[in-house]
DNA sequence: TGTACATCAGTGAACGCGCGTTCACTGATGTAC
DNA sequence: TGTACATCAGTGAACGCGCGTTCACTGATGTAC
């Protein structure tokens, strides 16, 4: 196999700076914000560049959703480590629904910011968001102290619902005071629920 | 009062009329894909007129915004009518979280098709969603079995967020058996819940 | 009541801008002999 | 080892398009006398 082709080339390095960026742009300015453009100039390259990488730009927003969904995957898996049970939903519950992933965007989830607009994408996007939501939410399932398999499965899906909307919502809303309460209320929410 | 500046006069007519087309649109494709023109076109005026309406499009958005939460209330008041306690709340969720309701977006809830979009909003938008989201907690609240009034009123943030999240959830992936599920879950998670 | 004038809702073309995509090119790197 | 050639990642300008906003205008309607 040429060096070109390898997963040490200067091509995949460049890929993934391109990918690194997108997803960096994806968390805050959302599918419509993340423009081809900003993409490029972010990995420190130029727009024409861009079409020797991705076919597309659904095809660009559908592995940067993968990247993004796969590097909180390893952040939380690293703050998280040791922890079961109720003790990690506590601490993942109160870490994903905290003011501070509220006020930067850059460094949480994909989903709030671009929600809406994959909701208007295409196929591969939202396919996409099929198999990583899947993955999100069978992670807290396993860490339900729920006896029934099948209720710890459909807690889950309603649980990633509840966050998701909530920090979108918190994010969205102009008055501070009410944005920390819905943060607030969906944390007990939910952690009151799970015993 | 001159004619011209009363309720009934043309011009009011024709403000209405820009707002339903607004609102129409802002259920489907979300602020960024309520463009002027198309507002306008579906009102049956050309863009030109717009600004004699409205200061800007970030004014539209935040009066169709009002408009469509106060059509929402308007309508399920229509429907739920003489319902009260757990009877109001378990129609009322099962209206919101039903596949009706996700596959019709032009006859329901603005919120997941503009929810990414308003929180790159202007403050205009942002504070016209604290009073509409506010209302709404406020009429779910109401109808909660809960002999706690605070504990209702945080309740029922956490109930809006999780109806919000799991519709533009259940909209935004691309498998149906899956966006079902979605919506089956966060049903019964909140139902449960309440007693 | 009839006429001259003022108002202003709505028209349609234009503006500058950012978008996704295309394409002829350049120049560094790898290959063949 | 040295040279000639092929490859192809990345450049930069151009394309057609839709966007929000502006503006000179038109023509129906209301007002004044």
């Amino acid at each position: 196999m040429s060096p070109r082709k390898s997963k040490f080339g200067k091509k995949f390095a460049t890929h993934e700076q391109i990918l690194d960026s997108a997803h960096n742009l994806l968390k805050t300015d959302g599918i419509s914000g993340a423009s081809v453009e900003k993409v490029m100039n972010g990995a420190g390259l130029t727009i024409g560049g861009f079409y020797a990488h991705f076919k597309s730009k659904e095809n660009l927003i559908a592995e940067a959703l993968r990247y993004a969904f796969k590097r909180g995957r390893e952040q939380s898996a690293a703050v998280l480590s040791g922890l079961t049970g109720r003790k990690w939903l506590e601490r993942y519950i109160r870490r994903y629904l905290s003011r501070a992933h509220r006020d930067n965007p850059a460094i949480g989830c994909p989903m709030p910011a671009s929600l809406s607009d994959v909701q208007r994408a295409g196929e591969v996007v939202q396919d996409t968001l099929d198999a990583e939501l899947q993955n999100w939410a069978r992670d807290i399932a396993a860490h339900l102290p729920e006896r029934d398999k099948s209720k710890a499965a459909r807690d889950s899906l309603a649980i990633v619902a509840t966050c998701v909307g909530a920090m979108s919502l918190a994010r969205a809303l102009g008055d501070r005071e009410l944005s920390d309460k819905i943060l607030c209320s969906a944390r007990s929410y939910i952690l009151d629920q799970q015993e």
